[in-house]
DNA sequence: AATGAATGAGTGTTCATTCAT
DNA sequence: AATGAATGAACACTCATTCAT
């Protein structure tokens, strides 16, 4: 069982990247942060130190954080799916309604990153297990004849990039993001674009 | 006509611009800079704020030349191109094979930004107008019935997000782009999802 | 008669010396170090402040508790030697034995000081009744010729001097100190100095 | 022949070095010296980094300006003079008077050092040309017969240590410093320790 | 026009000290 | 009495920008 300094400690944590991720988001990885971080978060700069080595590693636990969780309703919600095209919207809506929750994040990932070797590319890595299953879920469908045959794994990052891209412009506008019309929209072009030709259609 | 000091001072600037994008590839738009983008362009600090006003203003030059020039390609190829799929084709290949020459300045786009509150949606900005095009073509076929209804826009750019995606995967790589497979891939994808659904299925 | 509290907390307060000093010969009285004083101390940080108002107090304590000592036996052996030459090996012996003995406690004294502005000056302070004792011996015995006539303090400061230098040489050296051997070597040396001029020498 | 840049450009590090004597001496290597040093300088804080590395360096090249002048001072004179006696006086003389000049480099060398695991080991690599060749001096006058035998690296470091503990207490002093009596002082003590027994005192 | 030495505001990080438990 | 989490002042160093030459 946790004692109250664990929880607290705990608390304390998560509040700091928290605070982080709105920072991080306003103005990337550099310009003087920590001040703000502490004070959004509402502790000492020295506080800050107790709880992360550096700057870099604040920087990572907020996209460790996000990620894992992302990471991780995808595939919940990819599994729970059945048939591919309810896997497609799935792994799609998991993304899009998180976007909407967690604006600062994707916005976060929208921006920068060379500041740090991370990111760009260790993004692709967070994303590459939820990816590979799509990939699977498509190539199964392909085998069964229910669409054609495509590169899976190259179809499913285009998949990726579609639901990316429609987020950025979500980020972008000031209406709200509409998740599952977003969804419906990608999904009926993607479909459209798998679908075996007619058989009958040769002659 | 040109004087010779004009001659002379256009140089420069472009030696600059050509110096930060070296640069700026390289670091993103942080970090001790200005004296590398100087060594680079073969000139003294002082002389890069002959030319632009401040570290911003290079960055941006930086920016607007590629994407100009990025815009004026596709723009022609676009126009040059008769046919919806020849456009089509041609939009992304204007893209992708500008990646590969350019890959600096796309590694600039994939990486930094808010940094400056500039870019990701300045870059939207740019695009805008080659996207435009594309839409109007996407509706035109519409029109004639070579395609289905869907919104041309949100088609057009989710032409440019999958062409986005790829030469992002690309830069990552380590092998070398090609465009021209990477095009036929896409478009046979993008084709796939446009085209209107046989009149005889229904039955 | 010493209550329990008291012993014990006559006990933290020499254990917290001991750690102290081990500390700062590490590293001199500037870096990090009231974390690794609790550590070595085996008590929280906390704990330092209810025996010590403040670094600078722990590192005069140290300083306090040594030179005390350092001076109550210098004074003790020189009052149990009789005859100066005697007396004089007495002072170095008590110096070069000690330095063997608590390395630690004269490695401080080599080397920082200033730091505080307390110190060298200090040193000299609890240097001084001793020097003065030596110099009163000296002075008894150029009264009864048995040494010739030299200005009796600054003779003894001399001794102290190269006693001084004799240990700083043996801390920077790797080999074992020898303080008996270097003790004669100093004595011989001294003891030249200060015999009177043979009667007949002058003709 | 020297440029103007030349010139300005090693005015400015003597003024830095001469201003960061005079702070060094003021408070240890330690605390908030950056800013002091500069404004003592007369220049900007950045301007020292143009200068030199870091702290760390202008430190350094304090003490190797200054002890290199002390070194070849003392070995100047010491080469000047003819006979043992008037090498040791003048050994002791060139110390003697420089602390005299540059009491500010004297408080540093008497203060701190294990700030920087430089210093009093290094001020030992820095003495030990003269003081060897003071030694060298000292066995040629025994091996002559006008002094008795005695180790002469070990005699000539007892003469450093005299010199030294003089110093240190004449900078403690408010009188001034008085090298010429200092160093008769010193000279009478050591040339009659030196002296070889005479031949008759046998019996 | 061109230079590059000089500037100094701004930032991440450390660490002696405090204080709620 | 004892703890150790929290504090925040202090500090070295960087780098975009200026300006005398």
């Amino acid at each position: 069982m946790k004692t109250k300094q664990q929880v607290v400690s705990e608390f304390r944590r998560s509040e700091i990247i928290s605070a982080a991720r709105t920072i991080f988001a306003r103005g990337g990885f550099n310009a003087g942060i920590m001040d703000e971080i502490a004070r959004e978060a509402g502790v000492a700069k020295g506080t800050l130190y107790l709880y992360f080595k550096n700057k870099t590693e604040i920087y990572k636990a907020v996209l460790d954080h996000d990620m894992r969780e992302l990471k991780e309703s995808t595939i919940e919600r990819l599994d729970a799916a059945t048939g591919l095209k309810n896997k497609i919207r799935a792994f799609m809506l998991a993304r899009l309604e998180r976007a909407r929750v967690n604006r600062e994040f994707f916005r976060i990932m929208d921006s920068d990153s060379r500041s740090l070797s991370y990111t760009r590319s260790q993004y692709r890595d967070w994303l590459r297990e939820p990816v590979l299953q799509l990939a699977a879920a498509l190539e199964m469908a392909a085998a069964k004849g229910e669409i054609r045959r495509l590169d899976p794994e190259k179809t499913a990052w285009m998949i990726v990039d579609m639901t990316r891209g429609t987020i950025q412009r979500s980020l972008l506008a000031s209406t709200d993001a509409q998740p599952a019309r977003d969804a419906e929209f990608l999904l009926d072009f993607i479909w459209a674009a798998l679908q075996p030709p007619p058989p009958s259609r040769k002659r």
